[in-house]
DNA sequence: CTGTTAGCGCTTTCAA
DNA sequence: TTGAAAGCGCTAACAG
């Protein structure tokens, strides 16, 4: 491996000069400059950051901790994440928790262990932990998609309250008054804010009493799958499902074509977030739309600015509005 | 920061001792390891692995640079490639160059600085350049998905020549025999091989005359539109179109339905890749499958085989097999 | 079984 | 404008 001492050796100069050469810290003569760019060529020399981190006391580094880089709504958030890294000269590290806290704590740990300078985080349903870790640390983490509620710590978010209330709405302006929601988990705030928008949107219309058609379960196809069914067996059945994310509104429709119920002439069908790659053949969901690339980069920028300021700073809980799109799997209700 | 001479010094022991509990290496009396560990467990210490890999010159981190992590073939092969590096304790640090082979330099470089143990690269166009600089530093690397022709050096990619030719056997079967190939960059071994299967299959039909129905693009959707229109315009017209991956069969598909064509009624059109999320709604293409999973995971395996061994070892292809799995876009070409 | 010394590659003092 | 010494946090090598 070549060093820095190597290239000062060649260049006749003290690994100090090279150092400044490098960095472009201090004044430099000329003539010296050219001489140790010319070595550094000749070695074919890089930096090495450990070292240089060691020191510094900085990675330029910042961690990601994601439920599952698979769901096309994280996947377009985590290019967020890594191109507003990019444009600030820093690198990201990524890990998947698959919702489990036991790997959210071991992939901070490792994280944390790496030195690096800040971590995103989608917390899973047990975060706390790992956000009092973080704290204790002073290690600057902003959270990503989901609040942890009681934690003053900085989030940035969709309205999913706003959002799943938009799309309630839709349903009931198209005449539906037995609608039913299928959530994911219910200590994801994701989760339990949409159905909370669910709610506000059937009582603004007096349909309170509907309000009991919300089947939690999780954000999985399997999860959308067996809440949908339960919701079938309701009395009497809904006329339109609401499903709380994207592979919950596959879940359930799979359920649905294995009942016999097309969609949207038997019963309608409505999610939050969208299918990006369908989209080119076939749009056919209406869905409540999530900037997730902005989130990412916002969160980013975020979490940047926090590292280049001295103290913690005012908590931020920064809310991206959504956007309803109608397609065509929301239609009236049947006449019956 | 709690650093190993704190935990040291309040169990009043040596930075050494602490250090050999810490990794488990070398005798330790029970009790001195159990203060020690009572240390470390009150000042909540995390090792620095920065300093750490400064001695051990090893970083259990590895670099996976790809095209565009939004496409679903590389997020799944990513996800493949994060588990099997967290299965072995490494992280993974990602990057995407957009077919850049600026940003990809950039990348090999800041990885380098970072001192990565190694590395996995789709390789842009004109990755030679890359190659070289990490030959001559012996950082271990293989290449995902794409060949570069003339160097010997590990891949994982999966048998588009094949692949490419079971498609249009397919639809050679079904009695077509204009069949236009909508390729990807010329430069990119993954179309090229596409293109050449293409090939074989209408030699080996004995349509070597129709070969010619073979344009090249780039694997976007903007792409696959401009290249189905050419193919639309050749006369006699194409009864069938071969993308040669799935935001090709995107973009193709939007210039047939502009068109007025329907599928497969009027034209039929099959794809290289599948477009996962969609799958769950409407099984429509006919498609080939890549095991992207298993690709990262291998590729990632085959590394990490490397980084454990002493000499550079016998460079190897690994070519995975893939699924044709045939739909509803693909049907006997319309009686006219 | 435990400690001391030296040094990984780099940069921050402080001198010259 | 340049250099020497010290040290970031850790561990290999050698003592004891």
């Amino acid at each position: 491996m070549v060093t820095i001492a190597d290239v000062a050796k060649r260049a006749g100069v003290s690994k100090m000069t090279v150092s400044r050469v490098i960095n472009g810290s201090g004044y430099i003569s000329q003539e010296t400059r050219e001489r140790v760019e010319k070595a550094i060529q000749e070695l074919d020399y890089v930096p090495n950051s450990l070292a240089r981190s060691l020191r510094f006391k900085r990675t330029r580094t910042i961690g990601l901790i994601l439920t599952d880089i698979t769901n096309p709504f994280f996947t377009t958030l985590a290019r967020g994440v890594e191109d507003a890294a990019s444009e600030h000269g820093f690198s990201v590290i990524f890990c998947n928790t698959d919702e489990s806290a036991e790997e959210e704590s071991r992939y901070v740990n490792v994280l944390t262990q790496k030195q690096v300078d800040g971590l995103l985080l989608v917390p899973t349903a047990r975060t706390p932990e790992s956000i009092t870790f973080l704290e204790n640390r002073n290690l600057p983490f902003v959270l990503l998609d989901r609040r942890v509620p009681d934690f003053r710590v900085d989030v940035v978010r969709c309205d999913s309250e706003q959002g799943a209330h938009d799309l309630v709405y839709h349903l009931l302006s198209l005449g539906h008054q037995r609608i039913a929601a299928l959530g994911g988990s219910m200590h994801i705030t994701s989760s339990t804010d949409r159905i909370a928008g669910y709610r506000r949107a059937l009582r603004e219309a007096g349909l309170e009493h509907e309000a009991h058609r919300a089947v939690f379960s999780s954000f999985t196809i399997e999860g959308g799958f067996s809440a949908a069914n339960k919701a079938l067996t309701m009395q009497p059945p809904p006329t339109a499902l609401f499903a709380a994310n994207n592979f919950i509104a596959i879940g359930a429709f799979r359920a649905l074509r294995e009942a016999g119920l097309r969609v949207p002439q038997d019963i309608s069908l409505v999610s939050f977030d969208d299918l990006p790659m369908s989209v080119g053949f076939d749009p056919f969901l209406t869905i409540i739309e999530q900037p997730a690339y902005e989130m990412g980069h916002r969160a980013t920028q975020l979490l940047l600015e926090r590292l280049s300021q001295d103290g913690p700073g005012e908590p931020q809980d920064i809310i991206l509005p959504v956007n309803l799109i109608v397609r065509v799997s929301s239609a009236p209700p049947a006449a019956g």
